[in-house]
RNA sequence: GCCCGCUUGGUGGAAUUGGUAGACACAAGGGACUUAAAAUCCCUCGGCCCGAAAGGGCUGUGCCGGUUCGAGUCCGGCAGCGGGCACCA
């Protein structure tokens, strides 16, 4: 038996792949396109189990379709500015555009070595100017239509570092590198206008049908569209009115005080002759701007003393807190709190001894008797103590009292959205520049689109806090394109999540001289599968649904819609390991004892075994796939990536199971080599009989066939791999026992001979997608001229994949009482009849009366006594 | 805190979407082959109970309740774990 060479193997298909350039997409097809696309990574230095997972995903899709007949596009790049680049610029002194490049070559290298059908002519890092001149192009028709603005906004301020930090840079209140509490501030930034969006992107989210319902709701949730009021609340004392949204305008008559936020301008002007306020304010603002830290906190008021005017009853007075929970960012920045419907508002209230009054009663309680203990109550029911909405429901107290408010002048119907407009102004260096220049005399004047790009100056330095951009000597320095007098350059540079809402779109004509080329994009676009992680459900998803919305706008794209398909990939886990000093260890530094036990491989320590978690360098819990693919291939890597764990669910990687995966690839190579001597020879004409043996293989073969086809095409490739063992297994117990070894198949083997050259040629073709070398490999053996990426994919007998009869199971009131194997599709009665004959179903009737007999064709059939 | 998921043997999971729970694999145990090891092959494998065995009974899909002839699957409640929360990508 000649052995199988994973690595000489593995690199020769692959060579043969590049140099036949079979996965270059064709821009001339008679073919139907298929775009896969699997969300491109970050450049952090290697490549981790995600992505080999990510990839694999991508490619088995990627080479199905192909076999199946489509122009597929599959190209990869690199999602190569970000925060990372300038930290390790920070910490090692390297120039974060040499740290990303050379990132990125070693990180090419390894995808390369897993083998993936990836069509590298096309790729593209979205550092480089070729890449970015087109997003700053973009960027100025967007300004043009409308479509950016720019605003005070707040961000996190490290004092000592002179820097913005990103939430994740906050931790405990203080910043990560100086341990400085931090501040927020406000900066003037640029903003995308997602918002003017809103609707189309909530509406469309229902077109998707090929996106995970969770992912759709997400969206749903967070563009959080809502109806409700704007209450103009008059002040006492004062000309000007608080605005307020709420959703429950029908809980007027419930209020019971007003909260603003810290940030309202009103805070900020009572504020400024009062310092108990002042610092109040100071201690919200030590918050930071993450919303979980702001939710999480203990809720908080101050009482301005200002009295706000019930807007039905001018002789009512409501307090005006400052409150740390009420965010500027939503609604009008100010609430009306009703605390027995509202449970924050509750919890506020108690803690303030506000009173609490109950506006409405649930269905079937006594509203006299109705009071509210430490629950509010937020569901349906009938409007009390509220005047002229008393006895309403809910729905029509809300529209009464819109009514009215719009009567009076107090306010109106209105609807809000939680989504913001999109921040992508950045104070930091390794990003886009925004193309944009400050003059004194002329305002914001955009950089003509003749002197675009503007190019990220080389020379910088990072020694001192705050954005090398600012300090750079001359960069900023420019005069006026409109009146050429001195002025300075935008030096905030691009949100990365900018690059990555259209890179999809610039793959379909990556080197073209404009963004993108209509005949490209047209042809391409949408993307009929993505793929990637669950962690950009919302955030990177509505953000390339937005820029898709925009780049249509301004006409370089005709989708609304870029992902047709969205397919979401679960985590790739692993135990964690600990010294007995609680250090955490890598995999490869633990060992197996003689006994069983874990120990460390260094002086063998008892090592501690954790729970299993999401592969992290802070945990140690990695595996590098490059030692991986070194000892065992790249085949074994996506097989075990493939089996087992269905492909939204997280992933345990686990030593025994890569094992399990590689000696199945061995199991597989002997199987083929045992089986080719017994084998018809390649192009065999068809028997026109069989035996039952090769009957029986070419029922398998084509069951085989028609499920796996059916397992990808619905990504359930944990089920696909199931049946492979399962089909592997029937062709195993074939040819070990007794087959002659060297013995050619004559005519008299019942056409045993060509059933096995189908099995193991089908074999070959439905396995390529997911170990493409050793399939190749195969495929070669069996004697086929032609690369294997280039055959078709094989189509199953229908007349070969029903079986005649079907188990049928029979029940007695539910219970599993007896299993007959009956003729399909067979008449109920008769089926009912049998059933009843059974012996088993008799002793279990005993005698009772039969009242029902409930029969499911093919499936089961229930007595009922 | 808010939004969204997930939970099935020792383990990963399967179950034709309301119809035989545990396919397939891993681990474990036993056996064969071998001087030995590795590799390979065969057998057993949710729990409890009856039986010498063949076989049979009960129970079982995180927990509590409901709908149904029938629930892992649908509904209500609870618990645990995970993802996201707008400057990580």
């Amino acid at each position: 038996m000649s052995r199988y060479n994973v690595k000489e193997t593995e690199r020769k298909w692959q060579r043969l792949w590049a140099e036949h350039r079979c996965f270059e997409a064709e821009t001339q097809s008679d073919r139907p396109k298929y775009y896969v696309l699997e969300m491109f990574p970050y450049p952090s230095g290697r490549i981790h189990m995600g992505h080999v997972r990510n990839y694999t995903l991508g490619d088995v899709v990627a080479r199905f379709k192909r076999a199946r007949g489509f122009n597929v596009l599959h190209p990869m790049g690199w999602d190569a500015f970000g925060l990372p680049a300038e930290n390790a610029a920070i910490a090692q002194g390297v120039h974060p555009g040499s740290w990303t490049y050379e990132n990125i070559a070693v990180m090419r290298d390894q995808l390369k070595a897993m083998g993936l059908s990836l069509d590298w002519s096309r790729e593209i890092a979205t550092c480089h100017p070729e890449y970015y001149r087109h997003e700053q192009r973009m960027f100025l028709e967007f300004l043009e239509a409308g479509l950016v603005y720019r605003k005070e906004s707040w961000v996190n301020w490290d004092p000592v570092d002179q820097t913005v930090l990103a939430n994740e840079q906050v931790i405990d209140g203080r910043g990560w590198r100086s341990g400085a509490p931090v501040e927020k501030r406000q900066l003037a930034q640029w903003f995308f206008r997602i918002t003017a969006f809103a609707d189309s992107l909530l509406e469309s989210l229902n077109g998707l049908d090929r996106w995970p319902a969770k992912v759709r709701l997400m969206q749903e949730k967070w563009i959080g569209r809502s109806e409700g009021a704007r209450v103009l609340f008059k002040l006492k004392g004062r000309d000007e009115r608080l605005e307020v949204f709420t959703t429950r305008p029908d809980t007027l008559f419930g209020a019971s005080f007003c909260a603003i936020s810290p940030d309202h301008p009103l805070a900020a002007e009572l504020a400024a002759a009062n310092p108990e306020l002042q610092a109040f304010i100071a201690e919200c603002r030590r918050l930071g701007t993450s919303e979980a830290v702001l939710e999480t906190v203990e809720k908080k008021g101050f009482d301005t003393g200002i009295k706000a005017l019930h807007p039905f009853d001018p002789a009512w007075e409501l307090p005006v807190y400052v409150a740390n929970f009420v965010l500027m960012e939503y609604g009008a920045g100010a609430i009306f709190g009703c605390p027995a419907h509202d449970q924050r508002d509750l919890d506020f209230a108690r803690k303030y001894s506000l009173p609490v009054t109950p506006v409405v009663a649930p269905p079937n309680v006594d509203p006299a008797g109705f009071t509210i203990g430490d629950e509010a109550y937020t569901g349906d029911g009938v409007i009390i103590n509220s005047d002229f909405l008393d006895g309403l429901g809910v729905a029509k107290a809300k529209r009464a009292a819109i009514e009215r408010l719009e009567a009076a002048g107090e306010g109106e119907g209105t609807v809000a959205y939680r989504l913001r407009d999109w921040g992508v102004s950045r104070q930091r260096y390794w990003g886009c520049p925004i193309p944009v220049i400050h003059c004194a005399d002329c305002g914001t004047v955009p950089v003509p689109v003749d002197d675009l790009p503007v190019l990220l100056p080389e020379d910088v330095t990072f020694d001192r806090p705050g954005n090398p951009l600012e300090h750079h000597p001359s960069w900023k320095h420019v005069n006026c394109p409109r009146c050429s007098e001195p002025a300075r350059r935008e030096t905030d540079t691009f949100d990365t999540f900018v690059e990555s809402s259209w890179y999809f779109a610039r793959f379909c004509s990556p080197r073209a001289e404009t963004p993108t080329d209509r005949a490209e994009v047209d042809y391409w676009m949408p993307v009929d599968q993505y793929i990637g992680g669950v962690e950009h459900a919302v955030l990177h998803l509505l953000y390339s649904r937005f820029f898709s919305r925009a780049m249509k706008l301004c006409g370089y794209i005709d989708v609304e819609e870029p992902f047709a398909g969205l397919f979401t990939q679960g985590m790739v886990c692993h135990e964690t390991y600990c010294d007995p000093s609680g250090a955490w260890l890598f995999p490869s530094e633990v060992a197996k004892a003689a006994d069983g036990d874990l120990v460390t491989v260094e002086g063998a320590k008892p090592v501690t075994v954790g729970r299993s978690e999401k592969m992290s360098k802070s945990r140690k819990n990695v595996v590098d796939p490059t030692q991986i693919i070194d000892r065992y291939g790249a085949d074994t890597a996506r097989w075990f990536m493939l089996s087992d764990s269905p492909p939204d669910r997280d992933l345990e990687w686990t030593e025994a199971g890569v094992d399990g995966a590689w000696r199945f690839t061995q199991r597989l190579w002997r199987l083929i080599t045992a089986a080719t001597p017994i084998m018809a020879p390649a192009g065999a004409p068809m028997p026109s009989a069989f035996g039952e043996p090769a009957m029986a293989i070419r029922r398998t073969t084509h069951k085989t066939i028609a499920g796996v086809t059916d397992d990808i095409e619905s990504f359930h490739f944990n089920r696909a791999v199931a049946r492979f063992y399962e089909f592997t297994n029937a062709l195993s117990g074939v040819i070990s026992p007794g087959q002659g070894q060297g013995q050619s198949p004559g005519n008299a083997d019942g056409g045993l001979g060509w059933a096995l050259r189908e099995a193991f040629e089908a074999l070959a073709r439905l396995v390529g997608p997911m170990m493409p070398h050793l399939a190749e490999e195969i495929w070669q053996t069996l004697g086929q001229d032609g690369l294997l990426v280039d055959a078709p994919w094989p189509d199953s007998d229908a007349t070969l994949t029903v079986e005649a009869t079907t188990t049928i199971a029979v029940q007695v009131n539910g219970k599993l009482r007896a299993t007959l194997d009956l003729p399909r599709d067979m008449p109920a009665d008769a089926a009912e009849a049998a059933a009843l004959a059974d012996p088993a179903v008799q002793k279990a009737v005993d005698g009772k009366t039969v009242r029902k007999v409930i029969v499911v064709p093919n499936r089961v059939i229930n007595v009922v006594v």
